[in-house]
DNA sequence: GCCGTTTTCGGCCCGACTGTTTTCAGTCG
């Protein structure tokens, strides 16, 4: 998981994601205990938590945890408890009725509550080693609602138990198993459309499942060619309109095939968020109309289901993009009129920060590029030279440098940049008239005003920030102030989605790793436009929508356009 | 337990699939 910036967690204060967990644990024991909403009720406040961008410390200072979708007094009274205490009276009365391992037993696939509180209370096993034993001793043989093929089905489930089901994978692992099955399933002759949904469609930076879905009149040829392919590990289910497996990789992947009338509303539907979905469905109901996976039904009539838009405007909706579809407001907005247009790949014509492999040569650069030009990247930043703290710094030969020189001219600009980490020395000293820009790297700290300390090195133009949740806030406060561009997408030094939202909400633009001097299956470039479409951006927040800077340095350039226009307290 | 431009009470998504069932309960997403 990246970080969650601007929550600085003070030890023994329990931090957002704790909180959260900690509410998903009462769900979890709520459930086994019968209770018919409540359990939701947590579930909901839980992954409303999870998103926030926010400390829940900031917001209960300010006394506005009721503030928060799926907050309400109960659940408000028990995080403040957890806030001001670390513990939680009603958690531990919970655990008192229930024994640990049971919450186990109800994560085994096919054992949900029920099953889960059958075996502990009927059977006295209270936990998945407990029921590894009664299944070795047969205890099972004969019990009610246990055959021959449910018996098969637990062993299986407790003998693989050990990690596999809950965890969710990084997106950036997922693309490349979802591009090979979009590519394998794309080749069976019978499939005409072909999507996957799920929070992977919607830019989630860890993804709990694939769903993908398709439209085909022979369901039986799509079916055969899924379960065929070398990363599937096991079939768990296969109906008439629906196939589950699970990949070596321990990713569950869904398979549905639908009707072409009905594929917008299948492409809606399993595309959720489920918060947004239920907002959705309510809505309809107000406005006597039905919505499910088939489309969306005025009586028994189909009003719109072939396209997501139709589906929308049945519901007197604009067309939602799926990144902002997580209940935080999007549905009140699409009621007003359309959204504001979020970045889009094709908006991206400069890559402000690349870096040549090792040993360049000037051939490197010239790849780099003809690269650019193949995908209509008019101006790149190339790093040229770097300096960590501690080491004597390094720099690309002299050849290099001249090629990308000599490369300022159209159809690509290149642009020499330096990385520059804040180090406690003096700054180190690149010459203005070289041109270009720097990537600043917030170090272990100059002493004395940091602003001041990377000003004197180069002009910079983008940010990169990473690291504890404690280093990010000052990371963007540095950045707010010599109007760097932050960057965006997986990996350590980059922000997230919710790391994104909040530079963009501090008014400071995003740069997103294009993708130049990578593979060209490259998950970077997709997965970091779909953060920063999460975080609201639209192309003229976007640093890689406008040229660079350079040859001749300039003024830094990395302020979105809306902070000209606020004017904001110079530093 | 939460929520409400018709409600402070009465709702809370709903359909596919599985397994064990003679008509359905549980799980899952």
């Amino acid at each position: 998981m990246t970080t969650r910036p601007g929550v600085p967690e003070r030890p023994g204060t329990p931090g957002n994601a704790e909180v959260a967990e900690r509410l998903g644990e009462i769900a979890d024991l709520l459930d086994l205990l019968g209770e018919k909403f409540k359990p939701e009720a947590y579930r909901r406040a839980a992954r409303s938590i999870e998103g926030l961008p926010e400390s829940l410390s900031a917001i209960a200072a300010r006394g506005e945890l009721r503030g928060i979708p799926g907050v309400g007094e109960a659940i408000a009274e028990k995080v403040e408890e957890l806030l001001r205490t670390g513990t939680l009276a009603y958690l531990d009365r919970l655990h008192e009725q229930i024994p640990p391992g049971v919450v186990d037993l109800m994560r085994l696939p096919g054992v949900g509550p029920k099953t889960a509180r059958r075996f502990w209370v009927e059977l006295g096993v209270d936990g998945p080693k407990a029921l590894a034993d009664a299944l070795a001793a047969g205890r099972l043989v004969g019990v009610k609602g246990f055959a021959e093929r449910k018996i098969a089905q637990l062993s299986a489930a407790v003998a693989s138990a050990p990690g596999a089901s809950g965890a969710r994978a990084r997106i950036e692992e997922v693309w490349p198993l979802a591009r090979r099955i979009l590519e394998a399933l794309r080749s069976v002759a019978s499939v005409r459309e072909i999507a996957v949904a799920g929070s992977f469609r919607r830019g989630r930076e860890t993804v709990g499942d694939l769903d993908v879905l398709v439209t085909s009149d022979a369901p039986d040829s799509v079916f055969d060619r899924f379960s065929g392919l070398p990363e599937v590990r096991e079939i768990r289910l296969r109906g008439p309109t629906k196939e589950t497996v699970v990949l070596t990789s321990d990713l569950q992947v869904d398979l549905r095939v639908v009707e072409p009338v009905a594929f917008g509303a299948a492409l809606q539907y399993f595309t959720g968020s489920k918060d947004h979905n239920v907002r959705l469905r309510t809505l309809a109901r107000e406005r006597g109309l039905k919505i499910n996976e088939y489309g969306v039904f005025r009586g028994d009539e189909r009003i719109g289901g072939r396209t997501e838009e139709e589906v929308y405007a049945a519901l007197g909706l604009a067309w939602i993009p799926p990144e902002l579809r997580e209940d935080r407001g999007e549905i009140a907005a699409a009621a007003v009129g359309p959204l504001p247009r979020l970045v889009e790949a094709p908006d991206l014509v400069a890559e402000p920060h690349v870096h040549l492999p090792p040993a360049a040569t000037p051939a490197d650069v010239d790849r780099l590029a003809a690269a650019a030009a193949a995908r209509g990247v008019r101006a790149v930043g190339i790093v040229v030279a770097g300096r960590r703290d501690g080491a004597p710094g390094w720099a690309v030969p002299p050849g290099v440098l001249d090629r990308i020189r000599a490369g300022r001219r159209a159809p690509v600009r290149l642009v020499p940049v330096w990385e520059i980490e804040g180090s406690a020395g003096s700054p180190p000293a690149f010459s203005p008239s070289a041109g270009g820009f720097a990537v600043l790297v917030p170090g272990p700290g100059p002493a004395g005003d940091p602003a001041a300390w990377y000003r004197q090195a180069a002009p910079a133009l983008v940010a990169h920030v990473g690291g504890t949740a404690e280093q990010v806030a000052p990371a963007l406060e540095l950045a707010r102030r010599l109007r760097a561009a932050i960057e965006v997408g997986p990996g350590p030094d980059r922000l997230d989605s919710v790391g994104a939202r909040l530079a963009r909400e501090a008014g400071l633009a995003l740069s997103l790793p294009v993708g130049l001097g990578e593979p060209d299956d490259s998950a970077v470039p997709g997965v970091a436009l779909g953060f920063a479409r999460r975080a609201g951006a639209t192309r003229e927040e976007v640093l890689n929508s406008r040229e660079l800077p350079g040859p001749t340095p300039g003024a830094p350039a990395g302020a979105a356009p809306r902070e000209r226009r606020r004017a904001p307290p110079r530093s």
